[in-house]
DNA sequence: TGTACATCAGTGAACGCGCGTTCACTGATGTAC
DNA sequence: TGTACATCAGTGAACGCGCGTTCACTGATGTAC
């Protein structure tokens, strides 16, 4: 009954489902189990039920598999937060709240959040990094931030930068957490969230 | 007159040195070029300049000779960060120094940096999660922390939180800068040590 | 309406590679008698 | 002092594996005439 079938192709002139359906499979590889080492090609094709020669007719090679993926997980994480936000009653809650949906996606996801700083950007051409989507996550949390700091005069630091403070820390504490002995308990990431908001947004 | 030679042997009962070298050129093969994937047995007996198997003279397996590279970045790391604290003039100055020793040290050494925190410890079991070289480096930033903060009232954060902040907004920092879009000025980075600090210790 | 052909989605087999690991070995140095 | 043997450091060849990629193919669906 395991008898390798034969994809039932689609419909003509309709090949770009599966395109979608590659990135979903090895988007499935790295929620179920495995390393992020795992998304090989073979796998991910094995995952999403095809033939390895059949990722070719929708990414040049690897690499540009593993790109597709990535750029996935930071539009999923951008459109958590974003959502996080709305369902917020003030400005500050609403940071809060997109913090602790931060850390839970890491915390979570563990693989998926991984493979977004996995890939080394130092060969990539300037442009390419200029629309990396990194960039709208740190415009939601300077937008975030921005709403809840008022006038706090010239000895404060900016919006921008405590973005980077905060950004930064989130992603130490749930690297660290992540990567390092930890326990199911992900209370004391959400206590690290709070205390780095309580200093950011100190009078 | 590249022909294998064959390797002069240590002398009877010391085999011990090769299992330093064996390390040592590990850790040149991190530094050097390539990725932290290349880590592998054969590529580092290659530089070691040993055959393959004889690094299971030394090493149960694979795992255990990465375990043994991580170990001594580990070392190495806590060392600077003492030297650096021991070169100052004063607590806040000490603070300072090993924050930006930190952060060079992961600027300087990505892959080595990166190792240190790609092993995954989900596995591990609880009394090695204990000795882990992690806290050793945990315990320096609260030792210094300390010595910065006087009495700052029971509305402040202890020294164990505000070391927790500190490290987690540095690694954050750091991973943030090496595995994204960055160009080869690391003062964002020190600028970035400097904001934290200003924030941590802020009256 | 029929038929030859182009186009497209997808495949099976094969390639060369580096990997971790095992095995039986070599050759030098020590020890027992 | 000589010699047989044990011990140790280190090796070459081989294994089976999964990998990324290439190639010539299959078979269904569309188009031209």
């Amino acid at each position: 009954m395991d008898k390798p079938k034969r994809r039932v192709p689609n419909r003509w002139g309709e090949g770009k489902p599966l395109r979608a359906e590659i990135v979903v499979a090895a988007s499935r590889l790295l929620s179920d189990s495995g390393r992020v080492e795992g998304l090989s090609l073979r796998a991910v094709a094995r995952e999403a039920g095809i033939a390895a020669p059949s990722v070719y007719l929708h990414f040049k090679d690897r690499s540009e598999l593993v790109a597709a993926v990535v750029r996935e997980v930071y539009a999923g994480l951008a459109a958590d937060l974003v959502r996080a936000r709305s369902q917020a009653q003030d400005p500050e809650d609403g940071l809060r709240k997109m913090a602790y949906q931060y850390c839970d996606f890491a915390v979570e996801n563990p693989r998926r959040y991984r493979l977004m700083f996995e890939v080394e950007q130092s060969e990539a051409p300037a442009e390419e990094r200029a629309i990396h989507p990194m960039n709208e996550v740190r415009n939601l949390w300077t937008d975030a931030l921005s709403a809840c700091l008022g006038d706090r005069g010239p000895k404060s630091l900016s919006p921008g930068r405590k973005a980077a403070l905060l950004w930064s820390g989130l992603h130490g504490a749930v690297a660290l957490w992540t990567a390092l002995p930890y326990s199911p308990d992900r209370r004391p990431v959400h206590d690290l969230a709070d205390d780095l908001i309580f200093e950011l947004l100190a009078k």
